[in-house]
DNA sequence: GCGATTTGACCAAT
DNA sequence: ATTGGTCAAATCGC
């Protein structure tokens, strides 16, 4: 296991451990009803979720081979959301409902497979109302190099997030200038500063959310103004 | 207009 | 005949 993926696990796993701070001072205060915590919650379980893949350990790869196309899985993770942080670029191009499940089955190929040959694709499907798992089958090899294509080419769509590049600012949402000058870090704990930059700067009428800075570069634990984090108009 | 998604149809395996 | 996987036309959203 290389070096490179131990680092991206261990800062997912603070990212993880950062949100789940900010979201345990929300609840505490009772103030959620003044910040969205949806994001928090969505970065948290991904968080984790990318922490576990990117050890790319199989917690279950099928035994069954009785199906030609059943062949090649390459490994099978379990995801708490549906839209699964694995450092890869999706494409679905159908879905199904399966007979052995309620819930319809989801079926996605690498986003490069024409442009570069690639033959990766993967199946999701919920297999776990309460909490949601969902269980992502991987078929096949990635023959792509995905991230450098689509970061020159600012192609990839909100949906698409390669957890080791910076997404073009065309399809972020546009983040809300922020004066440094006017907010002091005299300690770590930065949910005060951004509850109150809220209240005190930023309209009442209208609705923000506070994402984490999970986009690879851009993670900027320990820098200012919100470390690791950026707000957004709703 | 273009790219992405949806969804019914088709195909191969059993 | 049934089922799962894929194709491709239609639709949607920017």
């Amino acid at each position: 296991m290389s070096l490179e993926i131990d680092a991206k696990a261990v800062s997912a796993l603070l990212l993880g451990q950062g949100c789940a701070n900010n979201l345990k001072t929300l609840l505490k205060n009772h103030e959620t009803g003044s910040v969205s915590t949806e994001p928090l919650i969505n970065s948290i379980l991904d968080s984790f979720s990318f922490a576990l893949s990117s050890q790319n350990i199989p917690r279950h790869v099928s035994q069954r081979s009785s199906k030609k196309k059943m062949c090649g899985i390459q490994g099978i993770e379990d995801s708490p959301t549906p839209a699964h942080i694995d450092g890869f670029i999706w494409r679905k191009y159908g879905q199904k409902t399966i007979k052995t499940s309620p819930h319809q089955r989801w079926y996605y190929r690498c986003a490069y497979a024409k442009d570069q040959n690639c033959d990766a694709t993967k199946r999701v499907q919920k297999i776990q109302d309460n909490p949601p798992v969902y269980r992502n089958t991987y078929v096949g090899q990635h023959a792509c190099e995905a991230p450098a294509y689509a970061v020159n080419n600012g192609t990839y769509g909100s949906k698409m997030i390669k957890f080791d590049y910076v997404m073009p600012e065309s399809v972020m949402p546009q983040p809300l200038s922020i004066d440094s000058q006017e907010i002091t870090m005299e300690d770590k704990d930065t949910d005060d500063h951004i509850l109150n930059y809220i209240n005190e700067h930023l309209m009442e009428d209208e609705a923000y959310d506070v994402f984490p800075d999970v986009l690879g570069e851009r993670c900027c634990f320990g820098l200012e103004p919100f470390p690791g984090l950026n707000i957004y108009k709703s």
